[in-house]
RNA sequence: CGGGGCGUAGCGCAGCCCGGUAGCGCACCGGACUGGGGGUCCGGUGGUCGCAGGUUCAAAUCCUGUCGCCCCGACCA
């Protein structure tokens, strides 16, 4: 591709609107364009890498059986009732009439089209197992879209689905996805980790998620370097330290306009942990629960959700009052007549509890004998904590999702129908998988781990070229037929070649080809008339440099790429 | 949805508090010089100041409403 030719819209400053590294640089290097909050253009060179990208997924997936396939973005309403989610799914999925006032929506996932295919062309065993996967846009409505291209309304997705007779067939669909997986994700030169993530609300059988470590990340997880135990922070146990607990006497004590955990510790002149936070929340069906962390902690609302088994609200200040007879600061479990939910760091201990009363809190309150409650994990695992295994220290990573696998089961092939006959006959659900990735996070995710100061640094896999030609000067005759040639072997060898053939200062072509970050950079300039040679040198630091006869520069590259 | 911030030329910004000719840098166009890390000089093009109302002799500036974008949080099955 000639630069002089081409839609490379480089900037030379960081753009106002983007925080992410990823975000500035996939801008600035004119890779995409934003067309609305998480609606983006992807420009030529964008494709280009987006193109590597999705070759490499359609080589893994194809090498375990994958069947690529393409579906509707445009839904009947019909199969997304048909499993019960078209009522569960709020404002997040796009919803729309056609001509004919019918039900429409555009498609956030294909579990449904998947099953619906499954019920009509799935009739035996002999049918199973099966992977079929697309590679194509889905559409939600994100509530905030963020960070670029990593959190946006409109993506694509490579999504497969297996379908198999049982569990066990199940087990190997799905570890057949996560080797293929690794493999992708190592042939993208990205740096991740595979750790146990949550099922969510809509059950399935486990399911595993890909995060790479990145400060642009919007996940946390917990990782031991002990035992390798890692999951997300929503699934994530540790074991906090207790502190040394006094041998308090239970009574009541004055805590005139302390209302906050620091206050009530700071009036008090005791350590945070020896506190416990109440707090009100409202279920659909649960109704109000007391919900108690451990002063220092900070409750897991995804944690909460799983042991209520429905999301829950945090309760008005109004509501607190009416219920527990006392304002938000000075809450506690002594006397409330709510059901409450403990995290299991309170098993044990003596505590300082809100007492009920404003400005009064409860010193010496020992959970099980002053109240009774249910105990279960409920706290934000934080770095330090014991891994729940081997008791080694547990960290706290900063994590972008690139791809995820779940075990569905039965839930969208019983919804939708989707049944075969086994060997004996009897008719039986097919037992379905999901797996995800997100290419456009691939992309961005490489930057964050690969960029240096002076722009994108691309791990050659994906990178948009193989060769970035830099033509210094125009005016040299030599230095033109040179760089063509060059320009014209790379291609022949098989080389995505970039050759730089604008009328542009020397200074503004080397900072261009630094942010575009092609991992080799070929010079044309003075040193060809001087001595007879162009450079060849590595975009990754430590920047290897040759110098070599302009016909022998494929050769250099290939050398530089070993 | 809650909290915060910002909408002025293609991009980055000043001007707004205290109403009175719309500015700066980069980019772009023409010219000259220059030619290995975003060069210099001269001359230019380009803006209904997000939009709609209102106040005023006069609104980028004050008031009301509205739309859009960013960040934090909630949400992400």
């Amino acid at each position: 591709m000639r630069l002089s030719k081409s839609l490379v819209p480089t900037l030379r400053e960081d753009p106002a609107d983007a925080e992410a590294i990823s975000h500035k640089l996939m801008l600035r290097a004119g890779l995409v364009r934003q067309l609305a909050a998480g609606i983006y253009v992807w420009l030529p060179l964008g494709q280009r890498v987006l193109d590597r990208i999705n070759a490499i997924i359609r080589e893994e997936m194809n090498a375990i059986g994958g069947q690529e396939m393409t579906m509707p973005v445009l839904h009947p309403a019909e199969i997304w009732r048909d499993s019960g989610r078209w009522d569960a799914i709020g404002p997040e999925m796009f919803r729309l009439k056609d001509r004919n006032d019918r039900d429409m929506c555009l498609a956030m996932t294909h579990e449904e089209v998947i099953a619906w295919l499954a019920a009509r062309e799935i009739r035996s065993y002999r049918d199973l197992p099966q992977i079929w996967y697309q590679i194509q846009t889905k559409e939600r409505d994100e509530a905030r879209p963020r960070s670029g291209v990593l959190r946006t309304r409109e993506f694509v997705m490579k999504d497969s689905y297996t379908l198999d007779p049982d569990v066990a067939a199940l087990d190997r669909s799905y570890a057949a996805h996560e080797a293929a997986y690794r493999k992708i994700f190592d042939r993208c030169g990205l740096t991740y980790r595979v750790v146990q993530s949550d099922t969510g609300m809509m059950g399935g059988l486990g399911a595993h998620e890909f995060m790479a470590p990145s400060a642009a990340g919007e996940d946390e997880i917990a990782i031991c370097g002990g035992c390798g135990y890692a999951a997300n922070v929503e699934l994530a146990r540790g074991v906090p330290e207790a502190p040394v607990f006094p041998s308090w006497t239970r009574e009541e004590v004055a805590t005139p306009n302390a209302r906050t955990i620091a206050e009530v510790a700071a009036f008090l002149k005791i350590d945070p942990r020896l506190t416990i936070k109440s707090l009100l929340f409202v279920a659909p069906k649960a109704g109000r629960v007391l919900v108690l962390v451990r002063g220092d902690h900070n409750l897991h609302e995804r944690k909460l959700a799983r042991a209520l088994g429905e999301e829950a609200r945090p309760g008005h200040p109004e509501e607190v009052l009416q219920h527990l007879n006392a304002p938000v600061g000075s809450v506690g479990p002594v006397g409330a007549r709510v059901p409450i939910l403990a995290d299991e760091a309170l098993r044990e201990g003596t505590y300082v509890v809100g007492a009920n009363r404003e400005g009064f809190h409860l010193r010496g309150v020992v959970p099980g004998r002053d109240f009774q409650a249910r105990f279960v994990d409920l706290h934000a695992v934080a770095a330090g904590e014991a891994c729940g295994h081997c008791g080694k220290a547990l960290e706290v990573e900063r994590v972008i999702e690139i791809g995820n696998i779940f075990k569905l089961g039965t839930k969208y092939s019983e919804g939708l129908n989707a049944k075969y006959l086994d060997e004996s006959g009897q008719e039986r659900p097919i037992v379905m998988g999901s797996y995800g990735i997100g290419p456009a996070r691939i992309a961005a995710t490489a930057i964050e781990q690969g960029a240096d100061a002076d722009g994108i640094v691309w791990p050659a896999s994906i990178a948009p070229f193989d060769v970035h030609i830099v033509l210094v000067s125009l005016r040299d005759q030599a230095q033109i037929a040179a760089a063509e040639s060059i320009y014209a072997a790379c291609r022949a060898a098989g080389l995505q070649a970039l050759l730089d053939d604008r009328d542009e200062r020397p200074g503004v072509k080397f900072k261009d080809a630094d942010l575009l970050g092609v991992p080799v950079r070929v010079t044309v300039g003075n040193a060809l008339a001087k001595e007879g040679v162009v450079e060849v040198k590595e975009r990754r630091a430590p920047r290897r440099e040759q110098r070599v006869a302009p016909g022998a520069v494929v050769e250099a590259i290939r050398a530089l790429a070993r």
